[in-house]
DNA sequence: TTGAAAGCGTTACCAA
DNA sequence: TTGGTAACGCTTTCAA
C-alpha cells in the first residue's frame, strides 16, 4: 500500500481526467477519436502529471520492444563503430533503440550474446561478422529476424551480405602493378576471417594474372592489429627479401608497417610504397596519407538498418549494398 | 486463437509439469525449496520445452530491467568507446545490458536521449561528458541513478567525476620546458568543453610559473579533430610565428598538426616537437610515436560501472578514479 | 465515442 | 512445500 507510486500510470491519468483507461490509451495512440472536452481534460492532466507511458508494459502487451540487438566484436573497434553509427541513425529515425553487446571474435561468446539479446526480446538482431557458423545464425533467425554483415546468407528471416573484398584487393594490386611494382609483399589478416582470405586471394590472383611469380617469402601473417604489421615488416626485412611495395590487408597493419620502416629510416613512398585496406579516418592523416581501399562502413550500417526494418514489419528506405573503392593518396609511388 | 504460441511461458511449463506457476517461478529463482519429484519433473519439462523466462514480464513485475543506458556523444569516437568497453565489462559481469545512444555534443539531443532511456525504464544511466547543465542531470537523477563522466557532481543519486586534466596539462608542459622549449604553440579544444579549458589553463599557468611570456599569437583554436590540428598549424605557420614545440589539446589534433608539418618538410621532433593528449591507441604507431598524456579510459569505464552498481542496489568492486599520466615517446626532443 | 474487462508473462502474498 | 490469485501497466476486443 504505497502512498504514492514513483511514476504516473495510465490508470491515474484516467482517474484524474475522469475517463476510462481505454480512452486514455486510445487518445495517446490516436487509435480512435476522442471528443472535445475529454481531449482537453486529458491533455491537461497528462501535461500536469508528466505522464510517460511505461514501455515495458506496452512491450509485454504488444509483443514488440522496438529495440534491436547489435552484436559487434569489439566496442572499441573504429571499424565496427562506424557501421554502428549508420545503424543507429536509421534505427533512431524508426524509433528503435539499440542493445549492444560484443563477442570478441569468439563463436561461443557470440552465440551467448545473441541468446541474451533474444531473451531480452529484441525485435531484430544484427551481427557484425564474427565466427559463428551460418547454421547457428540461421537457427537463431527462427526466433528473431537477423541481418548479418560479413557473410553471404539467405534465409526466411535472415540475410547476410558482404562487400566484394576480393575485387577491391585486385584493384589495389592493379594499382601497384601499374605503378611498376613487381616485388610486392603482403601482410595477411587472420586466416579464419573471410575478408582476410578474400584479400589474400586478390593479391595472389592479380599477381598470377600479370604472370608475376608469387613468392611465399613475401607473404607474411598478421593479426589485423598495428603490432602485427610492425612485426610482419620486421620479419620481412630480417629475411632479406627484396620488395618495393607492401600491401597490408588492413590499415591498422599498414600503420604498424609504416612505423617499422620509419625505425629503419626507410622512406615511404620513396623507398617503399604502402597500400592499406579499410580507409579508417586516421588514414587521411598518416605521414604520408595512406593510399587504401575505402570501406563504406557508415553506408554499410544504413544498409543493414534498411534491410532489417522490413523484416520487422517496418517500412524502410531501399537498401543499397555500397561498393568498395580505391582511394589514392600519397603512400604509393611509381617506380622505374 | 493461436494454435501454438511462439515462445513457451511459465504457465505452460507449470501445466506440463503438473504444478502451479508459483512453484515454477520459485524453482527458477531458488526462492523456495522444491521437493524432489517436482523438481525433477520441472527440470525435465524446462529442458524439453526450452523454456526461457520472458524478461519483459519479469521487468514489469519487479520494476527493474537490468539494463543501463549509456549516453555517449558519438558511437564512432575511439575516445568514448574505450570507456564504454570498461563499462561493458563490469556491467556484463553484473548481468546488465547496455542501451547506447549518442548525443552528438548537443544539449537538447542529449536530454532527449536521456528521456528516451528513462522511458525505457533503465535501472541506471551513465553520461559521458556532453553539454547538458549539471541542473538537468541532477533533475534526471530523481528518476534514475546517474553517473556522469567529465564533470564534478554530487547528488542523492547522481555522481560525476573527471580526471585532473589541468594537472596533466601542466605536467606535459613541464616536460616541454624542461627540454628547453620556450616558444610553445598551443592548439586548443572547443572552449565549451571543460576538459579543453583545463588543458589550456595548464598551458598558460605553466608558462607563467616559469616566467615565460604567454603569446596570444601562439594559441590557436582547434576542434578536437585532425582537420582542426592541420588548420591550426597552417595558421601558425602563415602568421610567421616562431616556435619550437606544439602542445595539441588532444591526439587527433596532434595527428593533423603532424601532417601539416610533413607537408612542409618540417621534421618532428628534429625541427619541431609535438605533444598530444589522450594517448589514443594509434598514437603508439604514428611517425614518430607520439609523446602524450595517457587517459586511462578503460579504467574510467570500470570505475563508472563500479560507481553505478551501488546506486542501483548492487554490490560492486571499489571504484578508484584512475590517474592521468605522461607517456614519453619520440615526438619531443631536447633543444639547446 | 466510450467503458468494462480480459490478458500479456511474471512474481509474491496469503492460505492451506 | 505448495497452490490460488492479485498485481505490474498497458492494449484491445466486445458491448453499449
Amino acid at each position: 500500500m504505497k502512498t504514492e507510486s514513483t511514476t504516473t500510470t495510465l490508470q491515474q491519468v484516467a482517474d484524474a481526467a475522469g475517463v476510462s483507461p481505454a480512452t486514455v490509451s486510445r487518445f495517446l495512440n490516436g487509435t480512435a477519436k476522442v471528443s472535445g472536452e475529454k481531449r482537453e481534460a486529458l491533455e491537461r492532466v497528462i501535461e500536469q502529471l508528466q505522464y510517460k507511458p511505461n514501455r515495458l508494459a506496452q512491450s509485454l502487451k504488444m509483443g514488440t520492444t522496438r529495440t534491436i540487438g547489435v552484436l559487434t566484436q569489439s566496442i572499441e573497434s573504429g571499424y565496427f563503430n562506424k557501421t554502428m553509427t549508420g545503424i543507429e541513425d536509421v534505427m533512431k529515425a524508426a524509433g528503435y533503440a539499440m542493445l549492444i553487446m560484443s563477442g570478441h571474435w569468439h563463436a561461443d561468446e557470440e552465440a551467448d550474446r545473441v541468446e541474451l539479446l533474444i531473451g531480452r526480446r529484441v525485435d531484430g538482431v544484427v551481427i557484425l561478422t564474427g565466427n559463428m557458423t551460418d547454421g547457428q545464425i540461421l537457427k537463431f533467425s527462427k526466433q528473431v529476424p537477423i541481418i548479418a554483415f560479413g557473410r553471404k546468407l539467405e534465409g526466411e528471416r535472415a540475410r547476410g551480405f558482404c562487400l566484394d573484398n576480393y575485387a577491391a584487393a585486385c584493384e589495389a594490386m592493379e594499382l601497384l602493378v601499374e605503378q611498376g611494382h613487381r616485388r610486392i609483399a603482403f601482410i595477411a589478416g587472420p586466416a579464419d576471417q573471410e575478408d582476410a582470405r578474400a584479400r589474400l586471394a586478390g593479391y595472389r590472383d592479380t599477381l598470377n594474372r600479370h604472370r608475376i611469380p608469387v613468392d611465399a617469402g613475401l607473404i607474411v601473417d598478421g593479426d589485423f592489429q598495428e603490432s602485427g604489421g610492425l612485426l610482419a615488416v620486421d620479419q620481412l626485412l630480417a629475411s632479406q627479401q627484396r620488395f618495393t611495395a607492401i600491401f597490408a590487408a588492413n590499415d591498422l597493419m599498414a600503420y604498424g608497417a609504416r612505423l617499422a620502416l620509419y625505425r629503419r629510416s626507410i622512406r615511404v613512398p620513396d623507398d617503399i610504397s604502402i597500400i592499406g585496406f579499410d580507409d579508417l579516418h586516421s588514414s587521411m592523416y598518416t605521414t604520408p596519407p595512406l593510399t587504401t581501399v575505402r570501406q563504406p562502413l557508415y553506408e554499410v550500417g544504413t544498409c543493414i538498418g534498411n534491410m532489417l526494418l522490413p523484416l520487422m514489419g517496418q517500412k524502410s528506405a531501399p537498401a543499397h549494398i555500397p561498393a568498395l573503392s580505391l582511394v589514392v593518396r600519397e603512400s604509393v609511388r611509381r617506380i622505374a
